[in-house]
RNA sequence: GGAGGGGUGGCAGAGUGGUCGAAUGCACCGGUCUUGAAAACCGGCGUGGGUUAAUAGCUCACCGAGAGUUCAAAUCUCUCCCCCUCCGCCA
């Protein structure tokens, strides 16, 4: 959610950032909506301060014995009037919540101007390239040579677009869930949580996924007819960084950094030709997130060490990768600026996205309301939110399956994951 | 699942339907006193919205959430949520 009274007073400037991330704000309507709020919500005030007054007074007529009667066949017509006007605000104020709920965030000026993913910008390129003398499987043949990928079971058991794994294969993948949160843990300054799965709908709007995005998520179904069920998490970001909803915090605490391990759940819908094959697209995968919350002047400082911190992981790993930045036109709805790391897939002979770190300013602190007080301030301000994935963990399982592939149809294990295999060297 | 008790400012804890945004204590921040500190004393001390150049004034809202009764609701009514205690069940 952006700023309201910003895009009140200066909303040519909003809609030609976001016309850069080809979203067309609608600014007759919200100027027309705004121009009647603000007389409406000034003759509510005034409406509903008269009748405060009046009512004070009444009580105290009657404490001094008076009697009333004369006093409130006065404030008869100005009950009626407040009422209509309470109403007619109520109505107005949900429209104008209502659009600006799905309004996405500015892009930072550092962004690259661009329509869609082909004009995103690689920043810079690690590792080598690796190049195999024999013909390379891609991780489906790899995982179910080896007995560990099973996804005939899946689908028996669920659908498409789910996993077993099995033996080794669900022993790596658990592997790299543990590697991934202890580098967090222990090199990078991150506190580890563990969350719940599912989030209520509050949680889902602090973040941004309602109400604009609830189609791509699963959802309970309610308690109760009236009731609001519950949502699986498409990302720890929701649960993670709803923690600082409706909460301030000390200056002194900042930087938070958290991380945490857990299944996402994805409808996917809407995307129903694309990666069919394999683990790339699921509607349940493994992830290890970061999120961070900072204070405002250093947001962006902590992007470029979240980025790092992603890259860390592909670099332990020894996964050639790329880093590029998202043009306007590719970021998501409640980023200024993301980093997409792609990895090498041998396989595909491309590089496909395996962490996206982003930072929200106060694009989310201010739909949860997390702010934070700085030492000696009277108010408090906005936080700034971001979140990065660190890494995806079934997208690095199959890198490493392709990456690491031999041709007998083995797989090495990098040396950083060896410890959390129990000393394997080699699978399958 | 059954029975009972509760949700008020950072915490503790008052609050007969009317002058309550809310007593009091603690904590916190200023100040006086003191060589310094403590104590004591004085003062301050919630959040969001609107208006506005204004983080000045004025104003509206908020006592778990929502709805209702009333001229007037922290206080009365209804629904929901959450917490606590006991019993049952359970990983």
């Amino acid at each position: 959610m952006l700023d309201a009274k910003f895009l009140r007073s200066e909303i040519e400037t909003a809609a030609a950032l976001l016309k850069k991330r080809g979203y067309d704000l609608d600014v007759a309507q919200l100027t027309a909506l705004e121009e009647q709020r603000k007389e409406l919500q000034v003759r509510t005030e005034r409406l509903q301060n008269e009748r405060n007054v009046r009512s004070k007074s009444i009580g105290q007529a009657k404490a001094r014995g008076e009697d009333i009667q004369p006093l409130l066949a006065e404030v008869g017509q100005l009950g009626s009037d407040l009422d209509a006007a309470k109403a007619e605000l109520a109505e107005l104020q949900g429209q104008l919540q209502a659009l600006s709920l799905e309004v996405p965030n500015l892009p930072h000026e550092s962004v690259p101007e661009g329509k869609d993913e082909d004009e995103n910008v690689e920043l810079h390129t690690w590792g080598e390239i690796p190049s195999f003398d024999f013909e390379v499987k891609d991780h489906v043949d790899l995982g179910e040579g080896a007995q560990g990928l099973d996804f005939k079971n899946a689908v028996k058991i669920s659908g498409s677009r789910f996993i077993v794994m099995k033996g080794q294969i669900a022993r790596l993948h658990r592997a790299l869930a543990q590697f991934m949160l202890d580098t967090h843990t222990q090199e990078h300054g991150y506190q580890e949580l563990y969350v719940p799965y599912l989030v209520n709908a509050d949680s889902l709007y602090g973040t941004g996924q309602l109400p604009k995005f609830g189609e791509d998520l699963f959802h309970t179904q309610p308690a109760t007819e009236e009731g609001v069920g519950m949502s699986l998490i498409p990302t720890a970001e929701v649960p993670v960084t709803n923690m600082l909803r409706d909460t301030i915090v000390d200056e002194a605490e900042l930087p938070i950094r958290m991380t945490a391990h857990t299944p996402c759940f994805r409808s996917e819908a809407g995307s129903y030709g694309r990666d069919t094959r394999g683990l790339i697209r699921q509607h349940q995968f493994d992830k290890v997130e970061m999120v961070q919350v900072v204070h405002p002047e250093k947001s962006y400082d902590a992007l470029e060490e979240m980025r790092q911190h992603a890259e860390n992981i592909l670099q332990k790993l020894g996964l050639p990768y790329r880093v590029v930045t998202l043009c306007t036109g590719d970021m998501g709805f409640g980023a200024t600026k993301t980093y997409d790391l792609e990895v090498w897939l041998p396989a595909q002979d491309t590089y496909r996205e395996i962490s996206s770190v982003s930072n929200c300013e106060a694009f989310q602190a201010r739909r949860m309301q997390a702010r934070f007080r700085a030492a000696g301030a009277k108010k408090p301000e906005l936080l700034h939110t971001l979140n990065g994935s660190g890494l995806a963990v079934g997208r690095t399982l199959v890198a490493i399956l392709e990456n690491y592939q031999q041709e007998d149809g083995s797989v090495v294990i990098p040396e950083a994951l060896r410890p959390y295999m129990g000393g394997v060297e080699k699978i399958g």
